[in-house]
DNA sequence: GACTGGCACTCACAAAGACCGAGTGCCAGC
DNA sequence: GCTGGCACTCGGTCTTTGTGAGTGCCAGTC
């Protein structure tokens, strides 16, 4: 059985009431905050269909209706059309943003904007590695076997490891490391230096091989394995809102899952290499059994059309979607822009 | 009235109580449980008076007795002794920490394994840059009119920063510029510099002096002014351990408190010279209004018997001061041993 | 004077019952 | 296909009652 367009209409008013007023909505209430024109009893029918269908259902016997995740899938998809931001929200971002000092403060303060802006808890994604390329490698000589390996990624992140060289090197022979590296390494996308580290090591003459090696090693770790990414959280106090009503009676497993580094870049850092697309998992489309209760919006950020990290933000399935997906894909959008000016 | 022996027994015996069971106790309970060899009408007599002095209070009448603010101070002052560690917990420290590959890691790793033994929340904060000292500055050339600022901390903390140069500077100059600063300031204590920042100035030849000026005021800012301290927390979820009863009825201030990364300096950086001291806040002892309900158990850590930054956990303030008290400057210990070894 | 046993009293909390009303499903009629 | 009417359900709220842990006080004992 297909559902009609008034019987839709009944599944996107009985959304917004609930997300509203977090209440159980029922025929009657329905009628008159919306202007259908038919009588409850109508609606009542209409409703049936719909819980049939599994898109919403009732709390128990004498209760109002209350959607399913399913039901909010629905409206995402077909229902809704998302919320241009007010001239304020807009205002907002910018006044926010402006004025960030260096790519840590840029995270940090687009971390504390989501939170603030969608009321909800914001996850933001250090740039990856990975996913941005070689400004600058420099080498510090620290004592005559050890030099301080430097990297500088085009997003404005910095890493820096210590190396033991195999036997000491002169000063002048660091410099020209240093220069082969960079003329090999430049501007080059993190992603594919492998290989051309491998190069490196086989076209360096070779009383400075064994030194390059060690260099080369410490830089795959680096570039490579060490993808380790950063992550910045803010607004669980957000979670309180709203009662415990939300989160099924717990917010322990939603904390402890937000203190997993690991879960949140499931959530939010995935592959998506189109950073114009939002995306929404909604309460147990979710992966992280402990997030089942909650839904997920998020998207990925980056200078013009590249992506280099993830952002989002995490509520409980009963969220104004259409808000929040304007609010995160603006954000998202303002801090490209952002990152394009470097 | 000063307190006799018998009183300031029954005094330990409610706060252990209360601690462990989270109901407020009685005389019966308490004369079964310690072996207080008299009558619980005589308890109840002692109970009177510790009441009138304010160190214990009855939530309701006809309801056992619970420790006030005042008595856990006491508590802590006169009538417990430090737990020693169980070997099981030593163990776990030291499990916990070797294998910490940089500062970031064993920051990372120390605040988890505080939340997970105190099962409170934790807070370590970064080793404060003020407080250590410079052990290289580099200049890595971004193009003809920007220089990439970096600063490595004799903690092993580095940060960079942007510098745009008045006019273009050929490398070579770079080079030099490099050196001079690194001769003045290498090895200084960072709070010592922004007079050899001057000297710095003046010192330069004529030529490079705009651009040693434009590098001066971004070193004062990175040494001084952006003190930007670091902190990292962890085990929030803790929180939620006890039902709601603690805190009061609502996590909302608390977790909100937690994200101001000033409160939490506030509360485990304050100026304590001595890491041997741990300190112990308890309710309303604390200066953050929201965090009333709370104690803090706090300590300064660093190599040797300096101090570099703050390490505490916080958490209700029914909380296994003993316990905790140790695990703090155990691991605070450990820690600074780790720093020394560098 | 310090401790104790006894006793009346208080009061939060739990269980049980009564009530209310929003909301439902169904059906006959338009 | 929609509507008004109606009987029914049942969670939530409010009241009542009972229970028991715990208290304060007092007279008696060591």
């Amino acid at each position: 059985m297909s559902l009609d367009d008034r019987k839709l209409d009944v599944l996107r008013a009985i959304v917004q009431d609930y997300v509203a007023t977090q209440e159980p909505v029922g025929s009657k209430a329905l009628v008159e905050r919306h202007h259908l024109r038919v009588s409850p009893a109508t609606i009542r029918n209409d409703m049936a269909v719909l819980e049939d269908e599994g898109y919403i259902r009732q709390p128990h016997t004498s209760a109002g209706r209350v959607p399913t995740d399913r039901g909010y899938r629905l409206f995402v998809d077909k229902l809704s059309r998302i919320k241009p931001l007010t001239p304020a929200e807009r205002r907002a971002i910018e006044r926010f943003l402006v004025g960030a000092v260096d790519l840590d403060d840029v995270v940090h303060r687009t971390v504390r904007l989501l939170a603030q802006l969608t009321r909800q808890v914001a996850v933001v994604q250090f740039p990856s590695l990975s996913r941005s390329s070689v400004r600058h490698l420099e080498l510090v000589p620290v004592s005559t076997t050890r030099v301080m390996l430097v990297m500088i990624a085009d997003t404005g992140r910095v890493e820096q490891r210590l190396v033991e060289l195999p036997t000491p090197i002169p000063e002048p022979d660091v410099l020209r490391l240093r220069t082969a590296i960079n003329e090999k390494l430049g501007g080059q996308r993190l992603v594919d230096t492998p290989p051309l580290v491998q190069d490196l090591v086989e076209e360096t003459e070779v009383g400075l091989r064994a030194a390059m090696a060690a260099l080369a090693t410490v830089l795959l770790e680096t570039l490579v394995e060490r993808t380790e990414e950063r992550i910045a959280l803010a607004g669980t106090a957000n979670l309180t809102r709203g009662g415990i009503l939300d989160f099924q009676g717990s917010l322990r497993p939603i904390l402890e899952a937000l203190e997993e580094e690991v879960v949140l870049l499931k959530l939010i850092g995935s592959a998506e290499p189109d950073p114009t697309v939002t995306r929404v998992l909604i309460g147990d489309e979710n992966e992280i059994e402990h997030l089942r209760a909650t839904s997920v919006i998020s998207t990925g950020y980056g200078p013009g059309s590249t992506v280099v990290g993830g952002m989002g933000v995490l509520g409980p399935t009963r969220m104004d979607y259409p808000g929040t997906i304007a609010t995160v894909s603006a954000v998202a959008r303002y801090v490209g822009e952002i990152l394009a000016q470097n």
